[in-house]
DNA sequence: GTCTATAAACAGATAGAC
DNA sequence: GTCTATCTGTTTATAGAC
């Protein structure tokens, strides 16, 4: 008979260990964004997991290592968030089609990035890796933010006429896109000043309105400048 | 006769103590927003300003004093950039001297935030207390954001015929934000995908005027919305 | 796989010489 | 006003029991 005496006797077989993993992480995330990568201690992420201190050296290495595996992990969830809306962008697109998904796009980023409260964590981490740069934010560049970026400049340009590579198709692309960052970034500044003390599906609901024509007039008027 | 033998003999009235603190407030200023403030050590910051780790707990009485110095030179350096476009908000406007102040002030925000290099530093301390809010947070927010986009929301309101308080006004005036602020925080996505190795007077040029057609276009829908 | 105990380095604050 | 030296607490990493 084959027994594993030396696991937990209710533990699958990547049971307890890959829970541990994703606890960690999932603390790791929310610590490293909230305080930064430093000054968050691998103590205070093993604590906030549930687990001990030694776990982080046995399932990553190290702290550096649990850094590359939040840095994975929010690829994989920004991925699964805006793919299903990006993947329509591989099709040749008609004008009006493209304007559509652009609309679509942009939805599903504010559903994902400004309305859900996990995002915070995911913000915070990447404005962070921006700001001091490591492995870890090269592998967010390569793996996220430059494909997506791409296929998001790619549907610009069906619906407007301009190159997809060229420089004002990319700034334009990247000003819109930082409107919607901001509610997430500037959030606090943003909440204030509007007397809101959270932001939910019905304060979602103003800021989608708003940038939603402001898209709409961005595309207007890079369709005027490519004719 | 007065003399002054315990200071050294080049050092004028409010000299060289003067000029510590400055040099403590700077190297601070640059450390604490790429490392964070807690991951980067006082030790880190006197050696920066060529100072003595001692100095810090002298001038400012300790870390979180320098920091609350850093954020009142930052609201000083914001007034000082942006207070002279923003001045003239206090005067009635018309519509069409509204929409042209508005433009000199998104230029005055870009070549103070995007292009000028020493904003590096200002833009990543500020996004740091934002994510971790502190007291720094409360008087950046009280004596520089508020009464800014205030005066910025009046602007608006000229331009558009909408009502200066209406979420909707503050909404599009912080997404228009948003657009000049990504091109300081995601400046290092922004570059790699434009192929940029820096953002010169050049580059600075091209985003102002995408974001100048953008806050045209944003203008028009809102004037048209308003009606 | 999880835990305790410990090692070696480093943090911020401060006392006191100059 | 600046500096050296030192105190006290905390950090990450790791060795080894279970």
């Amino acid at each position: 008979m084959v027994a594993t005496p030396k696991t937990a006797p209710f533990a699958p077989a990547e049971g307890r260990g890959e829970a541990t993993r994703l606890a960690l992480i999932h603390a790791a995330l929310d610590l490293f964004g909230a305080k930064g990568f430093e000054a968050a201690s691998t103590r205070s992420v093993a604590a906030a997991a549930g687990a001990n201190v030694a776990s982080i050296a046995y399932h990553f290495g190290g702290k550096e290592g649990l850094r590359l595996a939040c840095a994975d992990y929010v690829i994989a969830t920004i991925r699964g968030a805006l793919g299903p809306a990006l993947a329509a962008a591989a099709a040749p697109l008609t004008p009006t089609a493209a304007r559509d998904l652009l609309a679509r796009v942009v939805e599903a980023i504010i559903g994902f990035l400004v309305v859900r409260p996990e995002a915070q964590a995911i913000a915070r981490f990447v404005v962070r890796e921006m700001f001091e740069p490591t492995e870890a934010f090269e592998r967010l560049y390569a793996e996220a933010f430059a494909p997506m970026h791409l296929r998001f400049c790619a549907v610009w340009a069906a619906a407007t006429g301009a190159p997809a590579d060229a420089p004002a198709t990319k700034l334009a692309t990247l000003a819109m896109l930082g409107q919607i960052l901001y509610f997430r970034v500037g959030r606090r500044v943003a909440m204030r000043r509007l007397g809101w003390s959270d932001i939910g599906p019905g304060e979602g609901e103003a800021i989608r309105a708003i940038l939603l024509a402001h898209l709409d007039a961005a595309l207007t008027a890079a369709r005027r400048e490519a004719a």
